[in-house]
DNA sequence: AATAGTACTTTGCGATACAAGGTACTAAAA
DNA sequence: TTTTAGTACCTTGTATCGCAAAGTACTATT
């Protein structure tokens, strides 16, 4: 009930995430680890508990899809990797993000 | 449950809303009217009861406070305006924002 | 066998945007 | 004076989604 800063920060995040995580599936097949660390260097921390279900849910709606791989040491692991339709929901997610930011922009510089 | 772009573009506006609302607010004092077309303009379509309790809440919390103005035609308005609180708060919502940007800007360019 | 480590999955909760419907006040028309 | 239209504020119910926490399963080491 209560706002923070932390709070609205995380809200902030919040519709995001799909759009970081294509980006980083985009580059190359990547698994929950890979895909926690490298938003964990763009200083965006996400746990597994969000990320499993956030990829079920591009999978079954058909923008990504995996494959298992084995590991050197532990349990097989699912890759992830854009699908075709993916591809173009990513490049769709890109222009909404150039969108939001133009209107952040807007709103700023008006308000000076 | 389907995801399509425009949801999750919707998804993107969410958390930004309160950031933007005291980015309108800091500026002069407005009420629900002023606030819904100043971010319209910004291309953010936001409705009324989506606002209301949105305003409530930063009320609440003693980031906003009000004062009943007449209006020429029509009942009176409530005019929100930043308390003291509401400007430091702001600026860590500030902050937040450009820590995103920075963050999607860093994934952006490392996964082309 | 037992233990530790890694990976994947599920359940329940809290926060919040939004649709839809409601109340209240003002001014103009009938 | 009553009715209607317009504006403003408020509330309720629903769906979405991040996250904490707990659980299952596989592998390698002791």
């Amino acid at each position: 009930m209560n706002i923070n800063a932390e709070n609205v920060k995380s809200q902030m995040r919040k519709g995001y995430l799909e759009y970081c995580i294509l980006l980083i599936i985009n580059k190359k097949p990547a698994y929950v680890s890979d895909i926690i660390n490298e938003l964990k260097e763009a200083k965006m921390i996400v746990v597994e508990g969000t990320l499993y279900p956030l990829l079920s849910r591009l999978k079954n709606n058909g923008i990504l899809q995996y494959e298992w791989q084995e590991s050197v040491s532990g349990p097989p692991r699912k890759y992830y990797e854009l699908t075709e339709f993916g591809q173009t929901f990513l490049s769709e997610l890109e222009s909404g993000w150039e969108e939001l930011e133009q209107a952040i922009q807007l709103l700023r510089t008006k308000n000076k």
